[in-house]
DNA sequence: AATAAAATTGTGTACGAACACAAAAATAGG
DNA sequence: CCTATTTTTGTGTTCGTACACAATTTTATT
């Protein structure tokens, strides 16, 4: 509560102007070693704390960020991540941002590579990078490390890059709590199915593989290891006979589980083949299709990850990194994840921040 | 994205000052009807958006607010709650606020009366309420929108009064969704205990009577209205025999459901008693000792409220309110029930608001 | 109509940090 | 030692709004 000390008051305290103090907390440079010094033992004393107001008042120049992340479809995850972005940006509004949107193909690594090739060059003032394949992400950021732009993580943190921060879910835990909703409700003796993707090893996010050691480990704690099927969400045209053949192949199953966002395509199948109430579905993701399949209960629990929060927090900790120059090496945010059920879905669709 | 457009465009446009376009947009009265319209009508075509930062670094008076609760004991739902105020008013510290907190015995009508009674007449800027008894309460907002002081709640909306805000959960909606858990896991032919504080009618939260509404009316609806068992938080010195004794009395339950934050008593009868692992036990709030017996896999489940968030959005409302007299009559905010158990607590633990 | 009082309207300053630019000091080169 | 160059330091303006105060207009009173 004690009144903030104000710029001017810390150059007087160290025998400076206002300028060289702007320029030390900034790390502007040109400042002499002994000018620093006494500034900077004021500054431990009393501790500046910036007044966002009239910093944000202040800023001249705007700022250009470039977002990359997989093709966002309408009502998908990545949509609400964006959605999170621009409900910062107009929080923003008085800061001249202007965001480039370089969406890639999630199922190609080529694309990823082409779009992620061009960013270091445009000279954007930061990036927030929503990444798939390891390798691509890891030559962006090394770029970008090299020009000294900064980036934010969204969704997934990739070792051996040094973002300002990350926003993301602890998928481990998702894993495993998924596999206790799915474990505490299992009957004696009944089975969990698993859908996959793809076939092991083809999984193209590293969320997915993270989710699935999770569950397993989970289960196999419980000693449940013998009563899990696996199985494989098909791409064909066909897709949902081919799932009803599959659960029909396996009546013992209680529960099903999906460890990416399309859990309706499942659940659509469950419908169709009248197997409503027999089997439980788990899934993630509020995306458009899943929230349906929730409401009309063929979906009974989905995992949230606050993408909107992601997007925000993300283009958030741009700004205010590019402003002040907080450094926090490693800044790693694990969001909460959320259990959503028909219950309690509503009141998880509006809100957002605060 | 487009230029934000100010006061002195404004102003230019409808032929009048920025002054009084300034006394318009804070509803500071003493302008003609004539200029009011003038400048209304450019106001309804470019629709102006204040500029956050500037208005607070403009704001020369501060803000003296009043915040009435329940005691809030450490580590419990109000503490919580009080640090999400704390941590708006670190948010705005830029911004001259004083708080002065005023707790009442939750407990004691006539301790509610007594600290309400002065609120009014110490004409603070705004309070925040946390309100307990209706009539004290309706009573408190009477005198407060006779002196035109705003006011916002916390925890529990109370009907017949006029806040700016409130910022809630939907009661009747957790009492379902414990209902729906513990319905969902339920063995057949086995029971639910609920365990509620007081007497029937002798309740003094209406949010545990809403809950509870909402608790019955959903089970009933599963046809499981034989299988509820009621009981009584005893709150005598061996609380926890009593308990115990009560639970040896139903060996069929397999479900405690406590409609208050006190969980951990139950919770600590429980391990007293050796019940663990037999009976699954659902509870309110995220305090010290629910997330204790949370961890130690006492209690299963528990329903959080995001008391944090709550006060922060309390506190940041009034501000708002303030600064720009936004009215939007009837503003009730329902937040996300979360569902916690222990492997998403940790996550749940440190965030509060992006 | 003249004056006083009240209501309305306009003007000017302050807020605190960012940054451009001017001034001063330090260093280099001859 | 003097000038040119670079580095360091200080000064002044700017952002958009809030609000105090001055100026003006309107209304009331005699």
């Amino acid at each position: 509560m004690a009144k903030q000390i104000k710029i001017k008051e810390i150059a007087a305290m160290a025998g400076v102007s206002a300028g060289t103090v702007d320029r030390i907390l900034h790390g502007r440079g040109n400042v002499s070693e002994a000018k620093r010094k006494a500034v900077e033992a004021v500054l431990a004393q009393v501790g500046y704390k910036f007044n966002i107001h009239t910093s944000a008042v202040s800023l001249k120049r705007g700022y250009h960020f470039i977002v990359t992340t997989p093709e966002p479809g309408e009502g998908e995850y990545w949509d609400s991540l964006i959605e999170g972005i621009s409900q910062a940006q107009e929080e923003y509004s008085d800061i001249q941002l202007q965001l480039d949107y370089c969406p890639y193909n999630q199922f190609d690594e080529r694309s990823c590579e082409n779009t992620f090739k061009d960013i270091p060059d445009r000279m954007p003032d930061g990036v927030i990078i929503g990444p798939t394949f390891r390798k691509e992400t890891v030559a962006l950021c090394e770029a970008l490390d090299k020009k000294n732009i900064p980036y934010v993580f969204v969704d997934a943190h990739i070792d051996g890059t040094h973002p300002v921060a990350s926003y993301t879910v602890d998928q481990l835990a998702s894993g495993a709590l998924i596999g206790k909703i799915a474990s505490s409700g299992l009957h004696d003796g009944r089975d969990i199915i698993l859908f996959r993707s793809g076939r092991r090893g083809e999984e193209r996010s590293s969320n997915t593989v993270s989710r699935e050691k999770g569950l397993l480990d989970f289960l196999q704690g419980q000693g449940l290891g013998d009563h899990i099927v696996q199985a494989i969400i098909p791409q064909a045209e066909n897709a949902e006979e081919i799932i009803i053949e599959t659960l029909n192949g396996h009546p013992n199953v209680q529960f099903a589980i999906v460890l990416n966002s399309r859990g309706h395509v499942i659940a659509r199948a469950i419908r169709q083949g009248g197997k409503q109430g027999q089997i439980h579905l788990l899934g993630f993701d509020l995306t458009k299709s899943n929230i349906q399949s929730l409401e009309d209960g063929t979906i009974s629990v989905l995992l949230g990850q606050r993408p909107r929060l992601q997007g925000f927090s993300a283009l958030r900790r741009l700004i205010s990194f590019l402003l002040y120059r907080s450094k926090q090496e490693d800044e790693r945010h694990y969001l909460p994840i959320d259990l959503i059920v028909k219950e309690n879905l509503p009141y998880y669709q509006e809100v957002l921040k605060g």
